[in-house]
DNA sequence: ATGTTATTTTCTTGTTTAGGAAAATGAGAA
DNA sequence: TTCTCATTTTCCTAAACAAGAAAATAACAT
């Protein structure tokens, strides 16, 4: 579709910039909901979603709708210069104390059911997950 | 001096433009004078070391100044994440058409002087090469 | 010194991009 | 159906970017 020097413009051009580096990162070891990935970003949803479309453009995303939340997640088999690309995020992002930090809150964010976590968003609550201690944080918004 | 994930960003904002890529293919087998660069692409000078100053500010090339001209080329030693950069872009980038022409053009650039082709440069002539035969077509602009 | 010239920087203009708000879409639930 | 709601798209604004022209540098020539 497009040529070689094309393709790879565009690829670079999506890993060009920190919220999307963040986001493909959080995708790296597992699938991750947009409602998760939003927790996770402090962004709109709606530019979540556009980054998120973004990087499907470029090839190092795959989406998967189940009911109505849609998974992002590693490509089965990601063409050459998207997987080069991939494995250089790997070797280079994995040791950044953002992204870091992002796995610790990723961990929280993952002992949260999504509907809980959709409804969290809802109501206003923690859209960082700042206040979700280890365990899981779901009861003090309940009521 | 910048975290790694604004060090990558860097990086790939620094790939994510067709011209700079041709820029930098075109230094990956040698060290090339801006002259010469500025022959291969139709961009003026300006831009040309505007992208360089980029590609150089990423750590994807280093520049040398000899005289009255300065010529990029890669890193002796290029940080982790520009090296791997690097390798993608040599992987990827060479079998582009584009490139390949850009490959071509420089044997024929190589064979003029660089104060030969400035000189053409300055005079007008053949901006992109277009009119050089493969054995050296300085002759045509001297009289 | 003065001039010449290759490269860079500054300045300005048009295009692209990131971002949010609001409307539209898609998929369950009632 | 109608409602709810997660996600996407559209529309808009502000910041970032690419490009050339012109001014500023840097280095050699005279």
């Amino acid at each position: 579709m497009n040529t070689p020097l094309e393709q790879l413009a565009l690829l670079t051009n999506a890993l060009a910039d920190p919220n999307r580096l963040r986001l493909l990162a959080a995708c790296l070891d597992r699938e991750r909901c947009v409602c998760q990935l939003v927790a996770l970003i402090d962004l709109s949803g709606a530019s979540v979603s556009k980054h998120l479309a973004m990087l499907k453009g470029a090839g190092l995303l795959e989406s998967r709708r189940e009911g109505r939340w849609v998974h992002y997640r590693l490509p089965d088999q990601p063409a050459p210069p998207a997987a080069d690309a991939l494995a250089m995020v790997r070797r280079h992002a994995l040791g950044d104390e953002v992204i870091l930090r992002d796995r610790e809150t990723l961990t929280n964010i993952d002992a949260i059911e999504p509907c809980e976590l959709a409804r969290m968003q809802r109501e206003g609550c923690c859209p960082d997950m700042s206040c979700s201690p280890p365990a899981r944080a779901n009861r003090a918004v309940t009521e």
